[in-house]
DNA sequence: TTGTAAGCGTTATCAG
DNA sequence: CTGATAACGCTTACAA
């Protein structure tokens, strides 16, 4: 016998098909006792939605807009690319995307893209954009147009996104640091380098490193941050100044973007070989310095995950479905040359 | 505008919407001509055909069934867990597995309940069995009778299955190594245990842990493997004497089953404290052994998407339709206890 | 509050 | 070789 249909719902219960959906989908106007008399039909049974056929009948469009850093970073194009494979695959069923991108450092730029969009054209957006007060405003306003709002990658815990998608940063950081302090061994001293501290995923990490390494390796130090700022000239000066001037560095820990300009600094630095350096985000640039043994570690987040994960709530936000959050827990990752994807 | 269907096709073409089918199929019966114009028109339109409305009208109803060892395991345990939830998801769509279990012991009865199966009620399997040559004469058979056959976690690559699902063992064992070698510092002995050595993916495992270690970690030497051939008690034994006679003893590899008497005898040596073991799959017990500290790290694959891959594999196969190798690659997943899932 | 009937985009069955 | 036409399981006006 096959899986059973509405009508074998409808015939069990003795009602009409109609008013099987309207219990199938909590939809109003049903009397209790009808109710109840579905229920137990779909229970005695055990029907199960067909979700092509609803979904085909439905003919439901969902409109999203992704929201991404643009200037060249890599991670960001691994998103892209990843959003495009998505956009082919059965998950993408029915919802279209487009990507808009923001420069980073102007916010203002950031609320005038926000808010260009079109309530009535756009159900829901992802953005992964610095936290301002002024980006925070910006959520407030999409979610009174009615739109469905999850993060992508850096949260907003402050405003009103629907969802948060990507990893625990300050366990990110905190992977880091406990691979850090085992690679380096007994003592030393290790360098941290971000882009900017003001984003909110390279603040958590910092967070999450220190704590490890000063309650599991105590004798190994953490020096100030390093921000680049966007300004890979600017970094390498001072990654290499640091080099000359710190005979005891043993690590690097890059925490965000610029993995380019922070290699060549170490490669010209001549002391690579020496140090044990740990970056985040599988791409391009870092898998070849793992093949090449000039990075120890890499932590990252699957981007693939990342954008269906997006998808898949953005839609239930859209229909009020239940969101399962053990589903949309984004692993952290821990590539060394050995297990590279 | 929305996306063009069948209709327009057949409209713009100037055929019928049987004649579409036909062609967008690859049926036979239709002139090259009538091809050409329907396939222009494809083109013309930007067709692309709607998964949920074809997979509706199709009606196919996929019937595998998965071969798993029985007895007390946790990683098979957790794999069920995965077939149950994965069938409640979109990618369960029109198929029904039944999960058959084995006794891994007895090649016999693995070859009876492989050739037990009704090529005519069943489209495909996925084993997890030990490599023998029965095993691989069933293989054969159950090809001859035109079933889709995957190796799951454990390959068979001499036998006739279609394709193999699983982490590259070699490459599992390497990170192992690289782990294990960075964590034991300086020099010592590891012992490396395993439930069985006959079981290719243990051999794999071993091979590429030894790899690493002789090549980037002269200084550790690694003692022959422990088999416990499902004999926890005699593995609890050898391991306490391993720690008694080996002072030297600086870290433990487990590459298999049994975690959980291996864990026990460690605690009971009293050595736990001064050793780095590294274990393979989370489960309850190796998770716990993380959070404690007991474990340093632990290597593992995603039994969530071995079975979606599998599923989608086999469903391929039948339908023979290409398989994107990238997408069915599984990873080899470290875990710290801070990056716990 | 409930039921009827017409689709949604494909595929499949029969005639021609 | 080609074309009508009826499913597939679900949703949704519209009617009762």
């Amino acid at each position: 016998m096959s899986r059973p249909t509405v009508h074998d719902i409808a015939k069990e219960a003795g009602v009409s098909l109609a008013t099987v959906d309207r219990v199938l989908n909590a939809r109003p106007g049903v009397r209790d006792k009808t109710i109840a008399k579905v229920q137990a039909a779909v229970a005695r049974l055990g029907y199960v939605r067909d979700a092509s056929a609803a979904n085909l009948a439905r003919q439901r469009q969902y409109k999203f807009a992704f929201v991404l850093p643009d200037g060249p970073s890599q991670f960001t194009d691994t998103l892209k690319v990843a959003l495009r494979e998505t956009y082919a695959s059965q998950i993408a069923d029915r919802v279209s995307v487009k990507v808009v991108g923001i420069p980073t450092h102007d916010a203002h730029a950031i609320v005038r893209a926000l808010l260009s969009f079109d309530p009535k054209r756009l159900d829901g957006v992802a953005i992964m954009v610095p936290e301002t007060p002024q980006v925070r405003d910006a959520v407030h306003r999409l979610k009174d147009a009615g739109m469905a709002v999850v993060t992508l990658a850096s949260d907003l815990p402050n405003s009103e996104r629907d969802y948060f998608i990507g990893i625990n940063n300050v366990a990110a950081g905190k992977t880091a640091g406990q691979l850090m302090g085992r690679f380096v061994g007994a003592q030393g001293e290790v360098l941290v380098v971000t882009n900017s501290l003001r984003s909110r995923d390279s603040l958590e990490r910092r967070l999450g490193f220190d704590e490890v390494m000063a309650g599991d390796f105590p004798r190994v130090s953490v020096l100030p941050s390093v921000e680049s700022y966007d300004d890979s000239l600017r970094m390498e000066e001072i990654v290499l100044e640091v080099i000359m001037r710190r005979p005891r560095l043993a690590g690097v820990y890059s925490m965000g973007f610029g993995n380019r300009s922070l290699l060549n600094a170490l490669r010209r630095s001549g002391a690579l070989d020496d140090l044990i350096v740990i970056a985040h985000e599988i791409t391009p640039v870092t898998k070849q310095a793992l093949v090449q043994n000039e990075i120890s570690a890499v932590i990252t987040q699957n981007v693939g995950h990342l954008v269906r994960s997006a998808l898949r709530v953005l839609r239930s936000l859209c229909d009020d479905m239940p969101i399962f959050d053990a589903q949309e827990r984004i692993r952290i990752d821990v590539v060394l040359r050995e297990n590279l994807p």
